[in-house]
DNA sequence: TCTCTGCGGGACTTTAATCGTCCCGGCGGA
DNA sequence: TCCGCCGGGACGATTAAAGTCCCGCAGAGA
């Protein structure tokens, strides 16, 4: 009931929360030391302290602290807001806690956590998408070039694409070509649906697997196909997903040798067509062309989207040993990646 | 729980509910209206367009309303919104609308209503004084001057005084002479409190009541009561309560002559030592020098403060035929004007 | 008793966001 | 075909927030 007013108010004003905790840390960090001076306080809490000044300004105007020569603290009014207000902040910043720990643990410059599970309610993989496509635009310049890659997730975020002047002129771009999977979720169609709802231009990528080395040589030389592949090479934003390596094999038309090839190697992810175990280590590579991990440029931005609890294993096995900038998971994700790697505070 | 939780927000953030209410509102309307353009909108609102076109980009944004060439309408998402935030917006306006109807029903220019009833919880009665002054300080400037009169809830009020830039050479005077109360609750004592709390300075009127009429005179000639008066008569803001007749008639040294006076003209209202009966027609006045209400100007601000449901008849009477810029009440007492008024959509 | 440090708070400048205003091209109904 | 309303872009003005610097004061220590 608290959850889904607090959810909604995040909706209707997404920074509501960010302020409140800010203010709700000043109060906690004043009960803690009180009383201390604006300085001091300031640097504990890394802001600058004319910052900090124009709040504590507010919170002695609504009574909560009292300002004195010797410092600041706390009146009984702000102390039983302090204690009334606990679970809600706690809940609050339940996801920002897990995105500062998963990036912590898993090296990735910024992490968005979207709240509930997407295994149980196909709701948040909508979330995930219209995270995704927010992040998108806030990275990318008209004119810019995109390379998407395939996957349900990302198929929901191409349904939450949305015209805006960010999009002018740039250009979608499939990462690979075809991986025997179902037409909706191929790089291919997710690209040209996002280009598409975004109004911008799109190219496609038609090599189909499953090719003589010959054939699939010779189809490289191409124009069409080496243009697209230029552009591939050019493009400032990566918006990938990670499968699991299981779900993968079976959803594409895989040999019953390569079956048991990575379950030799114990391969747990799959990205790009990449195979992964555990410790990151490339099992078994499918054979189309497209982008390679290896020509990933630091000037790259690479976002990583998936969610689920059952991924959990496999987003840790991609992002503890693979570049990426930006991952977007949800809660259900976030909490089972830091529960298995033995972080005993992620539970709570 | 949720009640709680939305009055500490307001505590740490003022005008969270304020913007909330607006975006509803708009979601509301376009729910409506639907499919409505940005211009009809923003003079249904009566807004500005631009403003109201910030917003739009906003709930758009969100994915709450699509805006389509034919205008906009909303999503499912946005439907839903609306829908579980139902209850909590009506909670959460229900003083702003209470304050909008008392405004109306009173016609004064500005109503503030607290939440509670300080019948019932004390702890509201320390809230109107500090919403009373809050308004005091959004209407004085350094060096006016300032008439206070008695009673309990203006006592509570000097309670909540804190110094602030504002007062700087304020002088704080007392609004009457002593009218046979408690001395906790006389006008002089108040007025000094409050003058000390902030800081500021103060004059007495030291006028004992029950005087003969000849001491009286005389007094009034003396240079130090003379003072006291004319800077009475210069007071840019003048703050007073509204008492229930009977209850003020009890508090002082009333004879019994003059309790069968008040019995019979039926007053039901005390403020400055006038009682007013039901139709704010003067029942009796008290014999004491000070501020009186034909002296009141219409560039000095008059602020009332009362508040508690038993005081709802109180104030209504002397709300309706006496000047006065800002009325402070709480929730309690709102109600019970409104639903006594015979107005049927106050009682929700 | 004197100095010296850290306190709150005032004042001015700079920066960023917001809003007012004006305009354009497109789409649909008359 | 024309006209009115639609969304959306652009730019200057206005205002709020933050950066910066300074001051007087109180209390601890020499």
């Amino acid at each position: 009931m608290l959850r889904d007013v607090l959810e909604m108010q995040r909706k209707l004003q997404p920074d509501v929360l960010e302020t409140l905790g800010k203010r709700y840390r000043i109060l906690q960090y004043i009960r803690l030391m009180q009383p201390i001076g604006r300085r001091t306080l300031a640097t504990q809490l890394s802001t600058s302290e004319r910052v900090l000044r124009s709040e504590t300004d507010f919170l002695k105007q609504q009574g909560l602290i009292l300002i004195q020569s010797a410092g600041m603290l706390l009146t009984e009014e702000g102390n039983k807001l302090l204690e009334g207000l606990e679970q809600t902040v706690k809940y609050a910043f339940g996801l920002e806690d897990l995105e500062r720990k998963l990036a912590g643990y898993l090296s990735v410059p910024k992490v968005i956590v979207v709240s509930g599970d997407s295994d149980e309610l196909p709701v948040v993989k909508k979330e995930l998408g219209r995270a995704t496509v927010q992040q998108m635009k806030n990275r990318v310049s008209p004119g810019d070039v995109i390379a998407v890659a395939g996957g349900t997730t990302l198929a929901s975020a191409a349904d939450m694409m949305v015209p805006d002047a960010k999009w002018h002129n740039t250009i979608f771009v499939p990462a690979r070509g075809g991986l025997g999977e179902k037409v909706e979720i191929q790089a291919n169609t997710i690209s040209s649906a996002m280009a598409m709802k975004a109004q911008a231009s799109y190219r496609l990528l038609h090599v189909p697997d499953q090719l003589s080395e010959d054939t699939r040589r010779s189809l490289m030389q191409e124009p069409g196909v080496q243009e697209v592949l230029d552009l591939l090479k050019s493009a400032s934003l990566v918006v990938h997903g990670i499968g699991e390596a299981k779900t993968m094999a079976g959803r594409r038309t895989t040999s019953a040798s390569l079956r048991s090839r990575l379950e030799e190697g114990s391969a747990v992810a799959e990205s790009f067509g990449y195979y992964v175990n555990q410790d990151g280590k490339v099992v078994h590579r499918e054979n189309t062309v497209g982008l390679q991990w290896d020509e990933l440029r630091s000037d790259q931005t690479v976002i990583t989207v998936a969610g689920g609890s059952s991924k959990a294993k496999a987003i840790d096995a991609y992002m503890r040993y693979r570049p990426s900038s930006i991952l977007i998971t949800d809660e259900g994700a976030a909490k089972a990646i830091l529960n298995q790697s033995g972080a005993p505070e992620a539970t709570e």
